[in-house]
RNA sequence: CGCGGGGUGGAGCAGUGGUAGCUCGCAAGGCUCAUAACCUUGAGGCCGGUGGUUCGAGUCCACCCCCCGCAACCA
């Protein structure tokens, strides 16, 4: 039967406009659902927005707007980002779609349903808080200043009000164990331990819905209009409400049986316990199987400063795309940021990379040696050579399970480096060789070499094809029908193995695929 | 005594017990197929500090110093 891969994003808040960090979570995403359809897998890749809650509601009133008219319109600026940024997904889930709206319900009426009579999984309680009327929303004791709310100057009140809880508590235990043994793998291992830390301790029960007359905008709660789901509990959901979560429909459960539980959630740093924590108890509570793995990124940096609007440094992902091109911005995300950790984005960083990675090691190296081809042979392949260019760091066979194993660990950035390499030894290839001197003295070698240089470039394409798939494109369709990395099973597998390219094939020589900036 | 991450050549990073590496930048040389691109070589580090474990520590232990997050927009 075909692997299934699910891999998901977290869905973003569409309180603001997208910037580089997200960008940068839709790209990681974007490069394993690519690699594994590659692989011959039955790839579904999920993100979207996540668009309840009161902040998006007091937003929307700043603006005079309707909180749907504002999510419609800032919900199509990270599909928008999407397109920008060439990204794969398969759905865009917006958690106000009425399928989702169902799906969250569904969920919730699993989990009230869940546990012993009087002590249900969801239960009714009462929450308590300071209230500060100008804020219309609670505070926190620590953020007050001399008794008063920091911003209104005024004491909150105490106010209780009814609520649902979900008994979080009751599985914290298991969710420890799920993580301890890797059954639920949390990477890198940093924030396994730090989400043990936290959950060590024990997971208290959460406040899961909110009075409808406190926050009007959201999903209501099934049996009880007078409350709307707390966003979490509605956010969460949409990585089962987005294949087919919902119950009415035989094709969507179909997508349901076939794609859950998820291979990867991939998230930022700062939600993490929420995914580890707060959502794998619900799929417990639910009695649904919980995912594979959640992969942590960090955050960026802008020019070495945390982003931040009053800074007025914020990146913005459509800026550079725009401006230098989609597999740029790809290329920077994926190998100037550390995988795993935080990094930073400076444009000169980013011009620099873009000089020395992409144009010159890369694209001088494809330009160089197609020319020569075309030069020597009329762009014609005339022998092919057995083996790849002695220079290599190790043996091909070895840097391509390498590169394999870095991606299966998440390790992007390694992943890429890799093929560096194999950039750098075609540049060195060619130096040491002397296709030029060859041509005056050595016909025969001469087209051994061309052989080992087109086809040590053809395997650099397919290995870049999940990073900068534009760009691997463009060069694969030099080599016509033999640059084609078949979807089929196996396919990614196969391209890899050297040899692919056959005698008498007719190749095209493209333009530079990254022009010289000229600032 | 809060929690977490980090301090390695000019910059950015890798390196979890056995002669300190990578990329960029810099210097010199080479080459001419190529987008003034490419290749080679070189300079540059007492691996934050002190003490300890060990035959041997950037790598383990203890203590100390410094930087960054943990409030908000936000991944």
């Amino acid at each position: 039967m075909q692997k299934s891969f699910f891999v998901t994003t977290s869905i973003a808040y569409v309180n603001s406009v997208p910037h580089i960090g997200f960008a940068m979570e839709l790209v990681q995403a974007d490069v394993l659902a690519r690699y594994h359809r590659l692989k011959g897998e039955k790839v579904f890749y999920e993100t979207g927005t996540d668009e309840h809650g009161i902040k998006i509601f007091r937003t929307a009133a700043d603006l005079s707007m309707t909180p749907q008219e504002m999510v419609d319109k800032n919900a199509q600026r990270f599909r928008d980002l999407t397109k920008a940024l060439s990204i794969s997904n398969d759905f865009f889930v917006r958690t106000t779609n009425p399928d989702h709206k169902r799906g969250a319900q569904k969920i919730w009426q699993k989990m009230a349903e869940n546990g012993e009579d009087g002590k249900k999984d969801i239960y009714k309680g009462t929450y308590e808080g300071l209230y500060c009327v100008g804020c219309e929303a609670y505070v926190l004791e620590k953020d007050l200043v001399d008794g008063n709310c920091s911003i209104h100057k005024k004491p909150p009140e105490l106010l209780k009000e009814d609520n649902y809880f979900f008994r979080l508590s009751k599985y914290s235990a298991q969710i420890k164990e799920l993580i301890e043994t890797d059954k639920l793998k949390v990477v890198p291992e940093a924030r396994k331990n730090e989400i043990l830390n936290i959950i060590g301790e024990g997971l208290p029960d959460v406040s899961f819905s909110r009075p409808n007359s406190m926050l009007p905008w959201g999903v209501p709660v099934p049996g009880d209009e007078s409350q709307v789901m707390y966003v979490w509990c509605d956010a969460l959901s949409n990585y089962i409400t987005g294949i087919g979560y919902n119950g009415d429909n035989e094709e969507q459960n179909e997508m349901f049986k076939t794609f859950w539980p998820a291979q990867v959630h991939l998230i930022g740093k700062d939600i993490l316990r929420f995914h580890a924590g707060v959502w794998i108890g619900m799929l417990l509570s639910a009695g649904l199987a919980i995912p594979e793995n959640i992969y942590v990124h960090g955050f960026i940096t802008s020019e070495g400063q945390k982003m931040s609007k009053s800074l007025g440094n914020v990146v913005d992902p459509f800026e550079f795309t725009e401006k230098y091109g989609i597999d740029p911005v790809r290329y920077y995300l994926l190998k100037e940021i550390p995988t795993t950790d935080d990094g930073d984005f400076s444009k000169e960083r980013f011009l620099g990379v873009y000089g020395s990675d992409l144009a010159n090691s890369l694209g001088n190296l494809v330009y160089r040696v197609f020319s020569m081809n075309e030069k020597y042979f009329e762009g014609k392949i005339v022998k092919k050579a057995l083996s790849a260019p002695a220079t290599l760091t190790a043996p091909l066979p070895e840097l391509i399970a390498r590169y394999h194993a870095s991606i299966n660990d998440f390790d992007l950035k390694s992943a890429l480096e890799l093929v560096v390499k194999l950039m750098n030894a075609g540049n060195e290839h060619v130096e040491i060789s002397k296709p030029w001197a060859l041509a005056k003295t050595d016909m025969d070698k001469l087209a051994e070499v061309m052989y080992q240089l087109l086809e040590l470039i053809r395997i650099i394409a397919v290995l870049l094809s999940p990073f900068i798939p534009t760009t691997a494109e463009k060069i694969l369709a030099q080599y016509g029908e033999s640059g084609k990395v078949s979807d089929a099973v196996g396919g990614l597998d196969t391209a890899l193995i050297w040899g692919q390219l056959p005698e008498g094939l007719q190749l095209t020589k493209g333009e530079p695929l990254f022009p010289r900036l000229e600032e």
